[in-house]
DNA sequence: CAGCGGCGTAATCGAACTGTAACGTATCTC
DNA sequence: GAGATACGTTACAGTTCGATTACGCCGCTG
């Protein structure tokens, strides 16, 4: 569950948001002064922080300054809320460091949408990926090859998840056991090579050869090219 | 460089953005027309697209829609541009898979902050290696000349990008060895003489000689010049 | 508890890659 | 121009790498 962060001096925001966030399944911590504002993103270790930029103890410039000088802290997302709504100012506030910025008066859910767009990572997660006659969906945890289904077990799926999400980059079986098995495996490198077998005979079979290319020395990666009337 | 498209049907606000970018070094491409957006996305490649979603041909959310199904196209940022402040304009916007949403009439200088922050905490190494014909792509661990692929094997390919990563630079075997065959190496240093050969016969019969560059004495370099039209 | 399906390991085989030695050729030195 | 040095080229033997098969280990279900 993701952490969020809120350093907001008027109450009724502070309230309202804090709401709103805890509804949306977010972990909320806050504080109603800019003072202790640092501490308690470093004892909290944060995934997100809103601050807002008008503080009558101090600036939250300052506050973002200090985030992102601190090493365990300068990687998190910070969206500033403020009613400055000058071209400097928002400048100012996105360069120094903000990743987003929003205007007082704003809509909630907005804020909310916003605050999802950060942990949605670099990509937003499509829900079906299509190469060709393959189609993913990852809802459903389906896979379907011309109108056909096809069994995959939970590991395969992922596997091919994965490799789909981003098609023709090349993955070492370091990097998808990390993405697919996670970062506490405890699995042989060569596992990968079972289960891209399994794949190919699940998949290739049907579908012609090629769909995953094998990189020697490399990897693994999703051949988009090979797939029969593909949208490349 | 950062490749931007941008569609959007007012020439004015087309013409102002263009200029912009263009003035902060980024590639661009663009349309004023909804109708080929995609298929001008699909062959630029960019790295962050802006659209309008008011447009006179098409709706800029299908757009959207459009890029986010696209397996090649869906991890890349899309700022929406639009008129349209309410409430639940912004929400779907954002929920249809918009990286950010910025409402006119907008600071110029505001957009290009925030194309920047898309841009910001990448790997400063770009992704695809050029030097005239010739094209390596680091993540498809793919080479390319004139279209056709070459197929490289995975110490060829090392050797090739570390002298394509600084053209022009003479490297003496000592350097190339620790480069590309590591610090724990026990190689003679003559084998890089076999590996520059196997290059050569890879890749200049078919795109003339002196891609690279033998320097008595010294060592190796990637020739930049040798390349046709070389933008190095 | 026996059967089943999914999971991960180990072993095998063949193809592809790797690095070295040896020889040929160009270039420099005196 | 002879000798020395550096580089180009070839061929080969050893090794590595990936595909594939077979197997044992769970955890679930009937």
């Amino acid at each position: 569950m993701k952490k969020i962060v809120l350093i907001e001096d008027d109450s009724d925001l502070f309230a309202l948001i804090r709401y709103n966030l805890e509804k949306e399944g977010f972990a909320f911590a806050g504080s109603q002064t800019g003072k202790g504002a640092l501490e308690l993103c470093r004892r909290e270790r944060p995934d997100l922080i809103i601050l807002d930029i008008m503080l009558p103890d101090s600036d939250g410039l300052d506050i973002c300054k200090g985030i992102r000088a601190h090493p365990e802290l300068s990687h998190v997302p910070v969206i500033f809320l403020t009613a400055r709504a000058s071209e400097t100012d928002r400048i100012v506030g996105l360069e120094l460091g903000a990743n987003d910025y929003i205007v007082k008066p704003f809509f909630v859910r907005e804020l909310i949408a916003r605050i999802k767009i950060h942990f949605r990572g670099q990509a937003p997660t499509t829900k079906i990926l299509k190469a060709g006659e393959l189609e993913l969906d990852r809802t459903r945890c389906q896979v379907h090859l011309g109108g056909q289904e096809i069994a995959l077990t939970a590991t395969e799926f992922r596997l091919l998840e994965f490799l789909m999400s981003r098609p023709g980059v090349v993955f070492s079986r370091e990097q998808l056991l990390d993405a697919v098995w996670g970062h506490d495996r405890a699995v042989t490198d060569r596992t990968v090579d079972v289960y891209i077998l399994r794949l190919r005979q699940k998949i290739e079979t049907v579908a012609g050869p090629d769909f995953i290319r094998s990189v020697r020395g490399f990897g693994y990666s999703f051949n988009s090219e090979a797939a029969p009337g593909v949208v490349a």
